[in-house]
DNA sequence: TTGTATGCGTTATCAG
DNA sequence: CTGATAACGCATACAA
């Protein structure tokens, strides 16, 4: 059988209790009992039954996730199915996860945060969306004591305990090798996305620069390759017209790279005015996206295995918490290419 | 707190051991009572509690797995490392995960097969390389009733517990759609693969006709494809010059697809002769294959998350035989595009 | 500072 | 056919 605290007291000729405080460095212990069990422990190579430990625990451990609501950018939706599943192979367990939304504006977020500061949580999963109120917040959960976990957005200067995402200067390389694969020599490459004109965020922006960066390394003429930022303002339709002109003037466009996840309103306008022949590169399965890849309309998705940054980003604040294991503080996913042969058996691509 | 056996008991005005064994259907108990407890568990929406069970738990569950020796075939040691995975991740349960090794011959395998009967094991993981040996094994299996699940290898007629693998015809597919991408007008693409001369393997064939069928959907000149199949005898290297004759006459080859592992050893030739300029698509990420892909003389590997299979395929029999859960009977993992770019964060792309 | 006793929810054994 | 009860290994409250 199993060597248990019962029998490393034995060996360590003191009780189980001790032996508890000694592991849990609860209450306080003679320097002699302390060096006696941790002896016996490594020499017995004693691994506690988490079994059993749950069975008897009290305490629950309280994780808080705060995420963006997926009701205002669908993206979210995924990490926070990931983080559903991993709730629910959690039951066993004496492990309660909260989610609470918060709206992309910076208000809405601090409001948030401090709901969370109230809920006495022992880890706590956030994205990071805006950088001086998190810094704000970081500053808080320090004072507690709270570990955090980034998920997507990585601000290193938090020192989070961890950052689950992607690599996202990596994935620009992957789309432009693809890009590279299929380009000709008069082709053009269009890179373009639609997005609201104060909303800047980095990782678009390393996606566009590995993109970039790729060329460049393998020696193909940077003339073939433009950028067009179409900014949509209240209810203005003008970037449709200025993408459509710079299509007009640019017949000999082969594929557009789209950096942000919104690939479909681009494929869109194509397929509106019938524009046929040009390939799309887009990020993220978004429902619309998946649509889209199937009909046709968007030929490759680079996916960043969302629904895993959910589940991973609970499961590594539970490894962290419950098990007291060792965390390494980056956790890249794997960057997946999608098209319309392989979505079908894309999941979301958990264990 | 949660519904526990006990208060099932008081509802149904019997003992806590009447419904354990009407839960577990061990021993016998009066129709009236299992009528009163199964409502009395309706009603309350018992969940046992893995955790006390386990605990209590004095049986241990006993799987067998049954796979390629990995010093013969280099491919099967990414399978046994997701085994080894979900042992480690099992270690807490009464679950015995015992792994036996068997040589790409008919007669190892079968003596293999007899081991695994005389083990005692309530489960079977497998991988049917050999149909004929495969059908007797499980008919023996089926007189013991011992669940059992297929790796990598499907067939269908023994009727397994559960495949779990890759969708291989989707799979030739997905290849067949990157060439789409690259492939011009008058270039060329060959179909060659290195293997013994008797070994034909249904999801190999797969591979091809799936490759086959994407282009003629897709309306390319089938003229433009050619195979070769070079078979290798016990100490000939007759299929190199085969294979360069074939470049030679055929000098605007742009593509050449490997449906087996070794599309390194086909890369190995082209680096050999200096040929340049042919993008080769293989599949699965052997150690060799990751090389030649990072050194640039693979281009694209399609991967069909090995590791996954073996850690699925252990998950798979637990859930089943542990949790009692149901399960569905095929389990097609996400098919992969691997490239330079992405091959470093796919470490075999478990959760 | 240390030891002991009780309980967590289940399984399994034994006596009815 | 059924009920009672001792494990399982750990946490925890309480006693010393």
């Amino acid at each position: 059988m199993n060597v248990r605290i019962i029998d490393i007291a034995k060996k360590a000729g003191v009780s189980a209790g001790t032996v508890d405080r000694i592991i849990h460095q609860r209450g306080k212990c003679s320097d002699k009992a302390i060096v006696k069990v941790n002896q016996a422990i490594e020499e017995l190579g004693y691994e506690p039954d988490m079994m059993a430990r749950n069975l008897a625990l009290k305490k629950v451990l309280n994780i808080v996730c705060l995420m963006p609501n997926p009701d205002e950018t669908e993206y979210w939706s995924r990490p926070i199915a990931g983080i559903e599943q991993a709730i629910s192979e959690l039951t066993s367990f004496k492990v309660k996860v909260d989610i609470i939304l918060f709206s992309t504006r910076a208000s809405s977020f601090s409001e948030a945060c401090d709901r969370v500061l109230n809920l006495q949580a022992d880890g706590v999963i956030y994205v990071p969306l805006f950088f001086e109120e998190s810094k704000v917040f970081v500053q808080k959960l320090n004072q507690k004591n709270i570990p955090f976990v980034h998920v997507n957005i990585y601000q290193k200067e938090l020192n989070p305990l961890c950052f689950i995402g992607q690599d996202a200067l990596q994935a620009g390389r992957l789309a432009a090798s693809i890009c590279k694969l299929g380009i000709k020599d008069i082709e053009r490459i269009l890179i373009a996305y639609i997005s609201k004109p104060k909303q800047e965020y980095s990782h678009i922006e390393l996606r566009i620069k590995g993109f970039l960066e790729f060329f460049s390394e393998n020696r193909l003429p940077m003339e073939q390759i433009s950028q067009l930022h179409l900014k949509v303002g209240e209810n203005d339709n003008e970037y449709e017209t200025v993408f459509r002109d710079y299509l007009t003037a640019s017949p000999n466009t082969r594929f557009i790279y789209v950096p942000n996840s919104r690939a479909y309103r681009i494929a869109n306008i194509l397929k509106k005015y019938k524009i046929n022949g040009i390939t799309i590169i887009g990020f993220d399965t978004l429902e619309q996206n998946i649509e889209f890849l199937n009909k046709g309309y968007i030929q490759f998705l680079i996916a960043q295995q969302s629904k895993n940054q959910g589940y991973q980003a609970v499961m590594t604040l539970f490894n962290a918490l419950f098990r007291k294991m060792e965390i390494k503080n980056e956790h890249y996913l794997a960057i997946d290419i999608l098209n319309k042969e392989n979505i079908d058996f894309y999941s979301g691509r958990m264990v």
